[in-house]
DNA sequence: TCACTTATAGTCACATTGACTATAAGTGAT
DNA sequence: ATCACTTATAGTCAATGTGACTATAAGTGA
């Protein structure tokens, strides 16, 4: 049915997975800029037994590419990210295994808040920062590199960093998300700048307090004006709304509101 | 086989396609801005037969998703593509057929010159204006949007664009290209300015004569400084030498070389 | 009230860019 | 030769964006 016989089928069937990549923004150690830290789960069984490695799975039937890494994400992690983003896939003959070809669709996101505490259970899950990975299995090294590099280099600031700092921050927690996910120093006062002048965000009227100086205002993302460049790498209303309609059904989803205040908590296990 | 009984295997192995979109700049009508064109073919089976479709096939095993992109776009077009960069992998559920999930990694390419005698045999190929298409096949027409959407949105020009106008060319002409890629009239004189200002060319010493006027100096992409930015969508050494070999055991890939001053030339079958 | 820290405003020089205008250089026709 | 015409290429001007700093304002605990 459908593709027909094709010299009988010399043609083994690949095998399909799904792979995530999520960051999540680390703690302020001392005075540092924040790194990104993203979660990897050691693996439980040959090839590559006791390695780290991205969580992932195969391709569920009767999901589509982006749930299925949704919920393989969160069975081999408890993360259930607000964003999900497909990032690349691979398939060279070399990633063959066991002779049949693998390929893997690579989704990425960014979650501001790790509830610590549903991971810490599991011994074969834990976090790194992005400057400080293990030794990692297959070519996930590989994975991790290109998604990095595209983070910092295909992405318009606004999108990503909106799922990084919570529904409400002051300016100073923006520029804070901004460097880390930069990876780059930036000047306060221009980023001030040409963040206001942008106009991508609008006064909560409120103030937040962090240490025991001058309170700064809140902002928060206008929804309107919401897209006012780019739209992302997902073809505008494709699975767009997927996500929404899983985050909506997956308690967990929404709690990473807030997310920054939270985050002066260190994540690691 | 491979398919076998629903029961037995719910986790019905999905199949794996590839599917390419292939952009070249369409000639120059009239005075009016050059379109981009693609290529299409005719459906030789159900569903969806005589319907056009995009080029492709299922994925070969042995061979990296690009070079089989590249294979089933030379088989179904004649089409040699110098560039073959991965677009996005769809695979929703609706994309199923016959029951089984249908995972389709499309790749796009930009080609400058067509070698419309190659492709004029069969009648079950065509190019189209991107403003001007057929009903497509599938949802072939989302991953044409999408396409052309990201041409437009999330790609740098420069890298784009050579591949558009030949190894040498004059400013004129490569602002026809720009205006072709970006889908809107641009400014000459200031196309000249910020691109002479970008340091990207570097001139031929000489020059070239399009009408009956005064001709034009000609220019060339520098090939120190080559990548003042980007790298593509593609991981850094990812694929990324792979085309290059694929191209350089393939005799008609070159020949695009100097493309534009053929592309006066209608593109049209 | 003071010392201290952070929020927020403002300055300045400089680069980029859109919208035009002006001049130079070739050509075929007269 | 010269002219009319078309395109190549250079410049002008105002508006805007931005990096590197500096200055002032607003809270706080002591």
């Amino acid at each position: 049915m459908g593709i027909g016989n094709v010299s009988e089928r010399r043609d083994e069937a690949p095998r399909v997975g799904v792979t995530s990549v999520i960051f999540a923004l680390g703690p302020a150690d001392d005075g540092e800029r924040r790194r990104l830290w993203l979660p990897l789960v050691r693996r439980v069984r040959e090839p590559f037994l006791d390695a780290w490695a991205l969580p992932g799975g195969p391709l569920k039937a009767g999901r589509s590419l982006e749930r299925s890494a949704y919920e393989t994400l969160a069975s081999t992690t408890d993360l259930h990210p607000g964003y999900l983003e497909q990032l690349y896939t691979f398939g060279d003959p070399e990633r063959s295994r066991g002779g049949v070809p693998m390929v893997s669709i690579c989704y990425w996101a960014l979650v501001g808040q790790v509830d610590v505490s549903s991971i810490e259970p599991r011994h074969n899950v834990a976090w790194f920062a992005d400057d400080a990975l293990p030794e990692l299995a297959f070519d996930h090294r590989r994975i991790v590199d290109y998604a990095i590099w595209r983070l910092r280099h295909r992405l318009d600031m606004p999108k990503v960093v909106r799922e990084l700092v919570g529904a409400t921050f002051t300016l100073r927690e923006l520029h804070a998300v901004s460097e880390a996910v930069e990876g780059r120093p930036i000047d306060l006062a221009n980023f001030r700048r040409r963040t206001l002048a942008s106009g991508m965000l609008e006064e909560t009227g409120e103030r937040r307090r962090v240490g025991r100086q001058r309170p700064a205002a809140l902002y928060r993302f206008r929804a309107d004006a919401d897209a006012p460049a780019d739209g992302g790498a997902l073809p505008q209303g494709f699975d767009a709304g997927e996500l929404s309609r899983i985050a909506d059904a997956t308690p967990a989803a929404h709690e990473h509101a807030g997310a920054l205040s939270a985050l002066t908590t260190d994540v690691r296990p």
